[in-house]
DNA sequence: AGCCTATCTGGGAGCGCTCCCAGGTGTGGC
DNA sequence: GCCACACCTGGGAGCGCTCCCAGATAGGCT
């Protein structure tokens, strides 16, 4: 039972305290920088810390205050979870963001059934005091799953089979497909096809609803000129041969992502098809590494992750401030980013 | 300070234990399964902890046993951290691995000088209990700052600036290279060029030797057929031009990762070069989605991320049960997959 | 019968912190 | 001179859990 070597017991705030030739309390007010403390003990205790190197125990923290100082980011899909640019993206954003107002990220991936109730579980376990959920699909089980939380989550994109009575942030996905509709409208195209997304997805849906709508506001048919495809490189190549085995004279696509816009650009090179002269492409996500460095650019409408999570963060901390806050939906606004390619 | 509605306080343990008619001694024990319980108090107890929807508070259970079940995954580097294949694999595979261990992934991203420091602080104030760190570049100067933590820690690929005393696993890198060349060799390619990966990382040093010690054993010349990139596709293509210039009759080279090969392809497409039959290309990784998608399929040397977290949270866990572990190495065996590339 | 062991239970202490409250000291106003 | 009020400090309680220990009961051995 003697002290072995290197089992340097941890400094408690007990051990600053007694350091420093205060009290526990003036310790932990020094350090928690509280009012009421002088100027000399704070001074004192702060050293004794650093001397010690001392560093406060969360548990007994969190223990006391009920707060971790943690949030999860729950990255939901029911089948296998795709870390694509967006995701990947998010997560950085989330550790950024999260960061800079003092909470510490714990990810969460959810991706299979079982996966439902530990993840429910954890969330109610208190080892977080919030959570920024990111669940796409319309079928997903798990923000109904979340309703009964003690805890405050934010949905980043709609919430699946939620329409009220939660706090979103989302992209104007809708909005974004109008402006790119416009943009081919405006610059002489007449044939606008569409690759789009899965349409078991709220944003691709919103995409194609918005390429729809543009189409017959500017009096023009949209009839049999969408074409859906996975998200992926070669499901965008595909369903861009299938469209042009079905319109050879359509002279301008939109893209629902980046990614699926590389594959479109890569058959309509292969068909012959000179962009943009013969056929105008604008995609969607104006992801920094694939959009610019395309051959030629891409178009594409510009969305800020970084914006969105900034946002949920934001509005966590006001819910955390605040249990009772009004559900709110954030409908963030996206631009396009007009190159080459159209 | 009247109970508001939906104030519904968390049941505690002693709440499950009076529900069973039990003791609290009796409730913990039957909950976290010791021994000297009957089966009928285990039974009134987890029928009461289900009742009453109880789930274990974590700050007070890690106030009293010092652990945290949370493990963090560290992913450092110096500049902008790039989210590229390995990483996220890797992430994902931490999530798996510890959660088959029943511990937590928190994850860490250390890309910036400031994070240094708020990463060590972080490790050392008691989160977790224990590290998983991946810090690829040599001049990194994490490592070196983990060296005096109290918490176990194993590192992914090799510690910048620390040959002894550390847990590591590692890929077979020179062994993979080594068998990308003698396959190349044995099909009796004899101008065998090389794209290699940034030489601040002590994987691509490794994969550079490997060709380099290769050729030699072979009795081929290895001078000015080399040439470094920086893991990225227009990186690979850049270097496989300079190459191409240098040594038009270069009839195989080997590449020091996937993406940088879809890079070479493109370059020794564009210049005319048919694959396998002019050049034939090995590269390294065996990522997935981008070496069998490829025209032609790349063949590659495969390394499994998710077999490297396994060892390393297998180790981790060993640390955790025996503190005094004897540091080891461990190096994890790669494997060619051969496809039409070569 | 007596004793020893294995099995089971409950109470108490205490992990390290924050928060509340009682109390002490100084300063200004009447 | 006294009170009011800011400022500052220390002690005590208690967050919810696990672990240790004392005690109770039942069964198997000499």
């Amino acid at each position: 039972m003697g002290p072995r070597a290197g089992d340097e017991e941890r400094p408690t705030l007990e051990d600053v305290a007694a350091f420093a030739g205060v009290s526990r309390s003036t310790a932990s007010r020094a350090l928690n920088d509280d009012a009421y403390v002088s100027a000399a003990a704070r001074e004192k205790v702060l050293t004794a810390a650093r001397d010690l190197g001392y560093s406060p125990n969360q548990a007994a923290r969190s223990l006391v205050t009920r707060r971790t100082g943690a949030v999860a980011v729950v990255l939901s899909e029911p089948e296998d979870l795709l870390l694509d640019h967006y995701r990947t993206a998010v997560m950085k954003a989330g550790y950024r963001e999260l960061a800079d107002v003092g909470r510490q990220m714990v990810l969460i991936f959810s991706d299979t059934r079982e996966d439902l109730s530990k993840t429910v579980r954890f969330l109610e376990g208190g080892h977080v005091d919030g959570a920024l959920v990111f669940a796409p699909h319309r079928a997903d089980p798990l923000p109904k799953a979340l309703r009964l939380l003690r805890i405050p989550v934010v949905f980043g994109g709609q919430a699946a089979g939620i329409r009220r009575g939660v706090h979103v942030v989302d992209f104007d996905n809708e909005g974004g497909a109008r402006l790119a509709v416009e943009h081919l409208v405006a610059s002489g195209r007449r044939r606008i096809a569409t690759v789009a997304g899965p349409q078991d997805q709220s944003a691709p849906i919103d995409r194609l609803a918005g390429w729809r709508k543009t189409l017959l506001n500017a009096g023009l048919d949209p009839a049999d000129l969408a074409e859906e495809a996975d998200f992926t490189l070669s499901g965008g190549a595909n369903a861009m041969s299938a469209l042009l085995s079905r319109h050879p004279d359509l002279d301008a696509v939109f893209v629902a992502s980046d990614m699926m816009a590389v594959g479109a650009l890569r058959t309509l090179d292969a068909a012959g098809r000179r962009i943009p002269e013969d056929v105008a492409v604008v995609s969607f996500d104006d992801n920094a590494t694939l959009a610019p460095a395309m051959d030629p650019p891409l178009t594409s409408v510009h969305q800020d992750p970084r914006e969105q999570v900034h946002a949920m963060v934001e509005t966590l901390m006001q819910l955390l401030a605040d249990q009772n806050l009004k559900p709110r939906q954030q409908i963030l606004p996206v631009s396009l980013t007009v190159r080459a390619s159209s």
